[in-house]
DNA sequence: TGGCCACGAGAAAGA
DNA sequence: CTCGTGGCCA
């Protein structure tokens, strides 16, 4: 045991020994945490706790497989097994599963994942004749879900007078009706969606005190980490489990909550000592990630805020360099610059491609980048984006598993009742709608007996209905023998899945080949390696309720060091030794939908200061002055958050073309002027120049050895001239954005000598 | 019924 | 620019 403590600090070490009740660990970024928790789940065992008496709650599944890996090294792998060890939702759906007959759902219930929930909203929305541009199904589902984090039924939303007065304020007055709706069909087709899984394991423990008490015995301790990213209902499932035992440690940063947007309450953190009168609180200070340099610089930042736990946060690492702050042009020149410097770096051969991370704030970001890295044949990776279970291919494959384990999920019936064409079109799914939604039945049941539920349908109709039924019924009974490879495989082939997208090889259809093939062999590791942990047959069951809860971060591509591009909420928890954040624009970062509150703002500046830890070595800043946004150049302020950084923590000037005097930069003045309008040259202008700015005139020539000011590509000289008029070309090298051609006629730029 | 085209609107973070 | 929708035609 004592081997295991030294590899901790003072305070570290507290916080692992510290098992006789509450406690909180407020945990700097860099500080050691997962360090913590893992050493004290080891603590624990030792000190004679059952591995399966103990649940540790995670946000990602990555953090809970690292965890348990690193416990598994410290323990041994046959004891990690057992550890209740996993995200707060793939817990609970563990938990709802085995107890889900008392609160009426099957235990093969399907988990809707956003699409799916989506979707269904939209039908209801239709259905009731609600104008889907008032009621936009994404505002509804996010006011549905808000309700649910705040454990919020349908009937206590009808009754609530506060939140109808803000629905009335939305123009939705009809939301409460939608919510109930959207439960219920939710209940008639056996699915819950994401903010169901917490509700409904309160809901257990809350209306069945004896299953209540099960779970809270078994759990001898609690742990929770990332506790500044739980929602209301996350809460007081902890509670729930722990009011009794108090024995609960919860782990986590009120700098680094980030997910407010989805429910996350950040009072759950700075209020945890309230409601856990006895609870001990230990701070981890000392960061162990970053230079110093960078620690002080994101210090200097997050004091900015005003609502935190106060701690200090210091390095003992190399002082490191200032943070330089890159000034583009335009988006794409922003994309050179970062790669350019990702080749310098990667040239002096201190670092892989693997210690490079590009991180923005929105995903639309990441093309951009993605052209720079491929230009010059930098390996990368994007993280976010399409996940591979969100693929069309494989969503429709998915969709038939669901169906066949649970016929009553009505998403999924939506999805395959005509993939691939097989004559059922809209009209006729719509009469089955119809009649399953008067009736209060689900679709699957309507189809068994369409004429019982009053369907006027062409014989030609009922067969091809009736050949539907009897194809995944064929599925349901095999199902119940095979195990989920050979269902799986079953399918894909009888479906006419494989007729459908091996009927030509376009290049969309190679790729999507490559993802069938990839989900089947997927399938069959699955039951691999299940069979020999001891399992007698996987199901196809099994196989569902373990991929639904699965994200893009999950899936480990290993061939290879790759730069890693991705938003800054997945690059939580991460570390890289060299990190570039992007696209410091107001209006882009922090986010225009942001800007509404202070405590918004204040998010935003948390995201910030978790883009700038997650750096060890180098950090670069970078904005853009120009970026296309929905398909238009717009131009862009540099954020307010540059400014929220010490200066002395910074390099300065920024420019990516004209230097900025350091007079400007030191001055009391704003340090990031507006842009200026754009001075731009253009052959048919409708405007006059600005005055006072220099600029030729129209169609005025070029002569080799200028020097230019180009709208886009920033500063450059120009080395050639050809043709004449309309056709006159000239040849520039640009400072940052390399060599290009420019068709004079075009060509937005002005000269500048 | 289903496929194609044209048009208009919209574009945040994730389990 | 990209997605989703609605209208039109085979």
């Amino acid at each position: 045991m004592a081997d295991f403590l030294d590899g901790l600090n003072e305070s570290q070490r507290e916080a692992v020994l510290y098992v006789d009740g509450p406690s909180l660990v407020i945990a700097g970024a860099g500080s050691g945490k997962t360090r913590v928790l893992t050493y004290k789940i080891a603590y624990l065992l030792d000190q004679g706790y059952e591995p399966w008496s103990i649940l540790a709650l995670t946000f990602t599944n990555k953090a809970a497989r690292e965890m348990k890996e690193r416990i598994a090294g410290q323990v041994g792998a046959d004891r990690a097994r057992y550890l209740w060890m996993g995200t707060f939702h793939s817990i609970f759906s563990r938990i709802l599963r085995f107890e889900a007959g008392a609160l009426g759902f099957s235990s093969d219930f399907t988990i809707y994942d956003a699409a799916d929930s989506k979707s269904l909203i939209k039908s209801i929305i239709k259905e009731m004749h609600l104008d889907d541009k008032v009621y936009r199904p994404g505002a509804v589902q996010s006011r549905i879900s808000n309700a649910k984090n705040h454990l919020i039924l349908p009937e206590a939303y009808a009754a609530n007078a506060e939140l109808y007065q803000s629905d009335l304020e939305a123009k939705m007055p009809s939301l409460r009706d939608i919510y109930a709706r959207y439960w219920e069909r939710c209940r008639q087709s056996d699915a819950m969606d994401f903010d169901d899984l917490l509700v409904y394991t309160y809901l257990l423990f809350e209306r069945f005190p004896e299953v209540r008490e099960k779970y809270a015995s078994r759990f001898r301790f609690v742990l929770v980490d990332e506790y500044q990213d739980t929602n209301f209902a996350q809460h007081r499932i902890v509670w729930q489990l722990t009011e009794k035992s108090r024995r609960v440690c919860v782990v986590g940063d009120d700098a680094q909550s980030i997910y407010s947007f989805r429910g996350a309450n950040i009072d759950n953190i700075l209020k945890f000592t309230e409601e856990y009168k006895e609870a001990r609180l230990f701070k981890l200070e000392q960061n162990y990630r970053s230079t110093q340099t960078i620690v002080n610089a994101a210090n200097s930042l997050i004091a900015k805020n005003s609502e935190q736990i106060r701690k200090e946060v210091f390095s003992e690492k190399a002082k490191g360099e200032p943070i330089p702050v890159f000034n583009a042009y335009s988006d794409v020149e922003e994309g050179d610059i970062v790669a350019n410097q990702i080749v310098k770096l990667a040239a002096g051969g201190a670092y892989g491609y693997d210690d490079f991370a590009i991180l923005y704030r929105t995903n639309a970001q990441s093309r951009i980048f993605e052209e720079a890295l491929r230009k010059r044949g930098l390996p990368y990776r994007i993280y976010g984006g399409l996940s591979f279970y969100q693929r069309k291919e494989i969503k429709d494959i998915v969709a038939y598993f669901r169906l066949v384990v649970n016929p009553n999920d009505e998403e999924a019936f939506k999805r395959i009742i005509n993939f691939p064409a097989r004559g059922i079109g809209d009209t006729t799914l719509n009469k089955i709608i119809d009649a399953a939604t008067r009736a209060n039945v689900s679709l699957w049941t309507v189809l068994n007996e369409p004429l019982a539920y009053g369907l006027s349908l062409a014989k030609n109709t009922c067969a091809k209905l009736q050949g539907f039924r009897d194809l995944i019924a064929g599925f349901a009974e095999d199902a119940v023998r095979k195990n989920a490879y050979e269902v799986g495989q079953d399918i894909v082939r009888r479906s006419g899945i494989i007729a459908e997208i091996y009927r030509d090889r376009t290049p969309e259809n190679l790729s999507r080949q490559e993802n069938v093939e990839e989900l089947i062999n997927g399938m069959h590791d699955f039951c691999a390696s299940r069979e020999e942990e001891g399992n007698e047959r996987v199901s196809l069951s099994d196989y569902l309720s373990e991929i639904s809860l699965l994200t893009d971060l999950d899936s480990e591509e290993g061939e290879g060091a790759r730069i890693t591009l991705m938003t800054i909420h997945s690059a939580k928890g991460l570390e890289f030794k060299n990190v570039f954040v992007v696209g410091l624009e107001e209006n882009l970062f922090p986010s225009p939908m942001a800007s509404g509150s202070y405590r918004q703002l204040e998010e935003e500046r948390r995201l910030f200061y978790v883009a700038v830890t997650r750096a060890e070595e180098h950090c670069f800043l970078s904005f853009a002055k120009s970026r296309f946004k929905y398909g238009k150049m717009e131009f862009c302020s540099p954020s307010r958050f540059l400014r929220d950084i010490d200066a002395c923590y910074l390099k300065l000037p920024l420019d990516g073309g004209v230097p900025a005097s350091p007079k400007r930069v030191m001055s009391d003045a704003p340090r990031f002027a507006k842009p200026e309008p754009p001075r731009v040259l253009r052959k048919v202008s409708l405007s006059p120049a600005p005055e006072g700015m220099p600029s030729s005139k129209p169609g005025a020539a070029v002569e080799v050895g200028q020097t230019i000011e180009h709208e886009r590509f920033g500063i450059g000289e120009i080395i050639k001239v050809e043709g004449t008029g309309d056709n006159c070309k000239a040849t520039v090298q640009f400072r940052h954005a390399g060599t290009k051609q420019l068709l004079l006629k075009f060509a937005r730029f002005k000269v500048v000598s």
